[in-house]
DNA sequence: TTGTACGCGTTATCAA
DNA sequence: TTGATAACGCGTACAA
């Protein structure tokens, strides 16, 4: 099992020095053409490449991102990365996954592993933990290092690092307006702990909503979900919880929900009740998944655009990765929402 | 924007020379007590942190596992990326994930940025595309250089490598006995083109399952899909050709699908037929989505583990990467599948 | 107990 | 036109 060639071996096959391979593999014209072919043509037939660790170390520099998210089983998430490596690739970087599992210690030991010289900036979303511990000092550091993040989706304004978002407050808003302007006026909301930044800004837009319409907020039709993430226990506490709402409201004409899975089981159980959707009741989610193009009736969602985050994120980090002096402007780019209309409301 | 800090300045700044740095940071005996503890609180002041590029040309390993998949936006290869990274983290590797889209010159570029220095060995499934042309240079390219390659899911035969696939065809054996032994006579087949090695094995297993109950084939109950990728337009292409199928086969009473977005749709068609499930027909999909558990009715599966896929797969590359001599045998692990029964079988 | 020298693979600079 | 040398950051065998 032979080892990757290197141009010292083909300096000693050639009898030349190892420069002179250098040069003539990189079309110097300090290299004769009678040597620059005679190289060229041997690290053909060996297949010579250059040896990436080697250049890094060299170039103080890798050509690679760490991407750290907290759960890759998810549709967004997944999107998110699919636009981050195509923005990479095309600008010749790779993209390094880390994934936190919405642990904080998971967070910080991944990060550290990556930023130890093998990735040049980071593109993150921060784990729920570390949004409830609100202990964000590993980020801080890592930036005072002299690596930039680019954070995206669950963002702190602690953090003084570009952004790429989506307008929650406003997404959920217009979601939640639709369900009114169609009839609603019973309106569930179902969301997170208020510690998980989205949640708390969906639930802002929620609130907004009612209060530009004049509905009056009763809080019992809001719901809050206590989720370190998605297992199958939690599922079923939360479809208990819902069932339990529903028993609590009798007039729910509708339902908005922080994500796709919530709103799912929300629908479930009002089918289980005999509620015809949309005629009775009316649902409307927030994100890009596949559950809610194809569950039956269709899901309405508020539309997340992960892929275009990924590429932004990705093109904000290139640029300053690439960028010759030290930019202090840091930016945060809003994506814009928009609701995805489908079966599950008129 | 500070550097990180190298043994170097550290030598530097306490007037001592750079392997008494190391040597200190590593606890060597040879150090004076005081020299180590003055260095080892410096260093901890300062964060310093062994430079994980020099490490791995020093060492000539990175430490780190490339992983190809065809598509990340997907609930099987989000698993077995999960299970993957499980592993590797426990045991000290990092991951790093590149995107073939079902290319086959993303995958061969992919590779080769990967290949050169960057990882230790590769963890991949290959693509469709791949798999049409057969053409497999890059993987033998790759072996022959000394870099192992563990494939999973989708292999091929031609190649000497590890593998862990799933028993597909004794997989959907099980399925399509499972709809004969539920009474189903006319039961639809609904696969990919036969250059998909899976597409190809559970056909298979569907024919086996016929013959096996002495049922007589009906070539008009097969449909087989040509797709590259689920884009927005194939699904469409999907949702005709399934109204055609059952538009030529009245009878149909069961439809088993090698992957979950056709029984979905397979599910969806019916229903617009208003055949009652699983009363009229049943359905069995192939895969561990999460569409198939939250759809209307939830969809019964064959299971493929994709997350214990993934633990083995890194097992297996790790273990020969730490392997002292050079193992010739290579393993191909079998995993269990087994059938999930939701609400649309009987 | 501490320091020097070397090598990992590459490129840039300078000398021959 | 070619080659020697240094440097990137680290660890270690060996010399002092």
């Amino acid at each position: 099992m032979r080892r990757k060639i290197t141009l010292k071996q083909i300096a000693k096959e050639l009898d030349v020095s190892i420069s002179t391979v250098s040069k003539a593999l990189r079309n110097s014209a300090e290299i004769s053409e009678d040597t620059r072919e005679k190289v060229q043509a041997f690290a053909k037939l060996y297949n010579y490449r250059p040896n990436n660790i080697a250049l890094s170390l060299k170039n103080r520099q890798t050509k690679t991102i760490g991407v750290i998210i907290p759960e890759i089983v998810h549709h967004f998430f997944a999107k998110v990365i699919s636009g981050i490596e195509l923005v990479a690739n095309r600008r010749g970087y790779n993209v390094i996954v880390g994934l936190s599992n919405e642990s904080f210690d998971k967070e910080v030991i991944n990060m550290q592993m990556l930023a130890n010289g093998s990735i040049d900036g980071f593109i993150l979303s921060i784990s729920k933990e570390t949004l409830q511990l609100q202990d964000y000092h590993h980020f801080n550091e890592t930036i005072s290092q002299g690596m930039p993040i680019v954070m995206f989706d669950r963002v702190v304004n602690d953090i003084v690092c570009d952004k790429v978002i989506i307008d929650d407050t406003k997404g959920s808003k217009n979601a939640v307006r639709k369900l009114i302007n169609n009839g609603c006026r019973h309106i569930a909301l179902i969301t997170t702990k208020d510690y998980v930044s989205v949640g708390r800004l969906r639930t802002m837009g929620y609130l907004e909503a009612l209060y530009d319409n004049k509905i009056e907020l009763d809080s019992d039709l809001i719901l809050k979900m206590d989720d370190k993430q998605f297992s199958e226990d939690h599922l079923d506490a939360l479809e208990t919880e819902i069932e339990q709402l529903f028993a609590r409201n009798k007039k729910i004409d509708g339902v908005f929900a922080v994500n796709e899975i919530y709103a799912i089981m929300a629908m479930k159980v009002a089918r289980k009740k005999g509620l015809k959707i949309p005629g009775d009741i009316q649902f409307i989610g927030f994100t890009d998944g596949v559950l809610s193009k194809h569950a039956t009736p269709s899901l309405s969602t508020v539309s997340q655009h992960g892929q275009e985050m990924g590429e932004k994120a990705a093109t904000l980090l290139i640029n300053r990765l690439e960028l010759e002096e030290d930019e202090e402007r840091f930016q945060t780019i809003v994506i814009e929402t928009n609701l995805i209309e489908r079966e599950s409301t008129k």
